[in-house]
DNA sequence: GACATTGCTGCAATCGACTGCACAAACCGC
DNA sequence: GCGGTTTGTGCAGTCGATTGCAGCAATGTC
């Protein structure tokens, strides 16, 4: 004998002795005031005794809705990822949705094609967080009413809900931080001029350099082509080579803090005696390095989880207006940050 | 004006000037043949120029089917599982499949839950990477016939396809390339026992010391209760302190040897001149720590695809066989492993 | 006691794609 | 020119749940 089949409506209608329609209302929370008290407990009761369990296809297919949603990512595997999911699929499943990945890589024809997938999927809405969608694809997709929160990213211009990590307030804590070591010459190797994030944080750099009264000079700032090590490495050596001279670097985020430990041990720099690095999201191990990285929590499973109510908050009431939330980011401090010591860079 | 409503098989047909069953069967490659092939390609082109996609809830009501399997893991935010999820999703997207995802975070009763809830969505299946899965609940999806593919664990007695990395030989390289070193008395800090990966490490640890004609010591092994950084320190602490000898340790992974690097630095115990350290994983910026870590590289990536490739496999013909694949791995040789230094451990 | 109202339940259509079956046209050979 | 195939297409029912509408009984009103 094969297994049972999973029970279908139909078969806690007939158990119960009414029909399927009067089954369906006893069942959902919306409709059940239509039924009698009674025989709403009794289908319940039955339905639970069957074990039953609705069937989201067939229900996606009449009330066109599919309790999915799309989460766009460039690269799961990118750490800064993981956590922002987890924390969406926490506020996602209780609520009875799921989220679809697509890994778009940065690559603007495959994200278009991925966010194709998953309309035909029938996603209710989407939570984007890459760095470069196209406009014109978001555009769009806020034409048509497509419920939609940006993570990670203020969409310039656009009516988007959006949920970012307060940056500017993060790199005037991480600036503030080394002046009152006693730093006065600080670098800043800054994200790709391409992305919000790289511009927002570069422009709090500048400001709080003013601020706090800290030598402004223009030289001191270097922009990488990417967020990675390597871009990172690249941007602190033009620096150095440069003869600029400084006692500390804030790194865009923590890969580019990353490269500037590669830098250090290729020019045996000592960190933190000669410069000071500061990162940016406090990923992972940090704290395994050696000196421990000095950076910038940023709450993302938070995010994520804010992501997803705020997404979930679009679906119920799509002309709810747009509203961005900025979560306040926390200094970690280690060891790659101390005052300056006796001996200065070059 | 609202947004065009996304075309039906019906408006295709329409458009062609045919049934919607012969645009169906024209769209279809498997039923294209029934089809005069001149109405097929007319069809065809119709459907393009309307944009026309296929809605999978609708057909997966009919079909039974819905295009999604179930990935079924203890913590997306373990750095061992994006990689995985990461190599799944490259198989199974080029597929038409989508994978929805569920952390369990190693509770038994919410990992039932979540299984219920990927089956009452319809999964086709499910790739199954937590360590902890209770037999009861595998046994039971396995005698209804659901396809399955377990990841990074072998069930024992179980007829379930399964990807793992090949521990035994993982543990070998380690255990090989600290004798050629020099090291004769090695320590082994095993996973937990009552994991499958835990218990191969082990064994594999025992024989290939055994094998090369190492110090066999009981005494040299501690089993660590978790996969953690603290199980790991704790671990080496209480070897440390049963006055046991060694100038070597392998980690049953790269957590448990974090925790050794933190033993370390309470100590003062310089690694690699007091004590070599091997890893297991190869999790990424373990070239940032000082000294970097020498590890066992598993192919992550790899292995998911594979996985992703054998439950697709599985989900087209169900009869088939199930086998199980064990993936090579690479030892990395960084700076946590030298020739013991002059002055031993204590 | 006639009639309106309320409350509950059943009927049947619907969502969009798939598919077994029937049927028409074309084609075949003799 | 007639039975007998192919070949191609249309019809209609189906998957499982939802929902507008109709109908029926109980209750209320004068």
């Amino acid at each position: 004998m094969p297994g049972v089949q999973t029970p279908t409506l139909r078969d806690v209608a007939d158990a119960a002795g009414v029909h399927p329609a009067t089954a369906s209302r006893a069942l959902n929370p919306a409709t059940r005031g239509l039924v009698n008290a009674d025989t709403a407990r009794r289908v319940i009761k039955v339905a639970e005794s069957l074990g039953y369990r609705p069937n989201p296809i067939a229900r996606g297919l009449k009330t066109a809705k599919s309790g999915t949603v799309g989460l766009v990512i460039p690269d799961l595997t990118n750490p800064l990822f993981p956590p922002i999911v987890r924390g969406i699929e926490d506020v996602l499943e209780p609520a009875g949705y799921s989220g679809l990945i697509v890994n778009t890589d940065n690559d603007p024809s495959r994200e278009r094609a991925q966010i194709e997938t998953l309309r035909s999927r029938q996603v209710e809405g989407f939570i984007v967080a890459t760095a470069l969608l196209d406009h014109p694809l978001l555009d769009q997709l806020r034409r048509e009413g497509v419920p939609m929160v940006m993570v990670n990213r203020r969409p310039d211009g656009l009516d988007v809900p959006s949920i970012t990590p307060d940056d500017a307030a993060g790199v005037e804590l991480a600036v503030r931080h080394l002046a009152e070591l006693g730093h006065r010459r600080i670098a800043h190797l800054a994200g790709p001029a391409n992305t919000s994030t790289g511009v927002i944080r570069a422009r709090s750099f500048r400001n709080t350099v003013r601020d706090l009264g800290l030598d402004e000079d223009p030289a001191l700032t270097a922009t990488c082509s990417y967020w990675s090590e390597a871009a990172g490495a690249a941007a602190l050596r033009s620096l150095l080579d440069s003869g600029a001279e400084f006692t500390a670097v804030v790194a865009g985020n923590d890969l580019i803090a990353l490269g500037c430990y590669d830098v250090f041990a290729e020019r045996s720099i000592e960190c933190p005696r000669d410069v000071s690095v500061v990162g940016f999201n406090d990923m992972p191990f940090l704290d395994k390095l050696r000196p421990p990285l000095t950076t910038l929590a940023v709450p993302h499973q938070q995010i994520g989880a804010e992501a997803a109510r705020m997404l979930l908050d679009a679906i119920r009431d799509p002309s709810r207006p747009a509203r961005s939330v900025l979560l306040p980011l926390s200094l970690v401090v280690r060891g790659s940050t101390a005052p300056p010591g006796a001996s200065a860079v070059e």
